[in-house]
DNA sequence: ATCGGTTCCGTACCATGGTACGGAGTCAAG
DNA sequence: CTTGACTCCGTACCATGGTACGGAACCGAT
């Protein structure tokens, strides 16, 4: 798992290598010191486990509907243990995540009245535009 | 509420005038003619309440997740009554959706956990990096 | 009849989150 | 010690969903 190249960390964490770099230029990840890990290594960088544990609160964050800015501003906040900043930023993002939670489920009740409405037999309403109202 | 000029409908939509035009020019609502309202009426286009209708369901439709080419795909089928299509799209995006709200639910836990923890005390764990993990 | 506020239309620009390209360097295997 | 795969780095480009700009025409009120 550990001092993998750039290629094997990005298939270790399910995304392109064009995506590690381009987390490295916001700041996201660190871009490893070609010196630090092995005496002879000269060129390439590698990447522990630290680098992928980092890499995944990404993957996760983001899938928890926070912007790349917001996962930056969550990993300095690591760095610095800010706790209560934290605890802000989670709690905003749990308040928009409930809303989106019951906006989804509204849209989710249209779109099965939709889909019954479209199934009742080959002719009949089937009223795309009406679809949402109210 | 009818024969808008396009500020007023945009407003009526809660959306800019802006992207009115942007909508039109995307194919999702139609530019109406300048010469079928009124007489004497040349230059300035007119929205009435269907064209409002068709703008909330395209707002309705991406809160829903649908993206505006989608949208446009229903907006298609409901000119051209295509029941079986429409029913396959919402299924589609039904499941989507499923999947969707249960990704949100899951992060949601981990950002109440989160929150949890980084709430106890002013110091102690408040393992952001850990805050996904499984 | 002219003034301020819209409208019209084309074109350009924006943020977000990547993806692609190309040349040079490096590394491991044969 | 060459070959092929991978890495490095900068720069350019992409899709999505708008937002802004600017000049000309138009419309209603004074």
């Amino acid at each position: 798992m550990n001092d993998m190249t750039i290629g094997q960390f990005a298939q270790a964490g399910g995304v392109g290598v064009e995506t590690i770099r381009y987390y490295q230029r916001r700041g996201l990840l660190e871009v490893p010191d070609t010196t630090s890990h092995a005496a002879h290594t000269k060129a390439v960088r590698r990447y522990n486990a630290g680098d992928l544990k980092a890499l995944n609160f990404i993957r996760s964050a983001q899938r928890a509907g926070f912007t790349l800015s917001q996962i930056e501003e969550l990993l300095e906040l690591d760095a610095s243990q800010d706790r209560r900043r934290a605890q802000e930023i989670a709690l905003e993002r749990l308040a928009a995540l409930d809303a989106e939670i019951s906006a989804l489920q509204q849209a989710r009740l249209s779109l099965v009245k939709l889909s019954n409405a479209c199934a009742k037999g080959p002719s009949g309403p089937c009223p795309i535009l009406s679809a949402f109202d109210h």
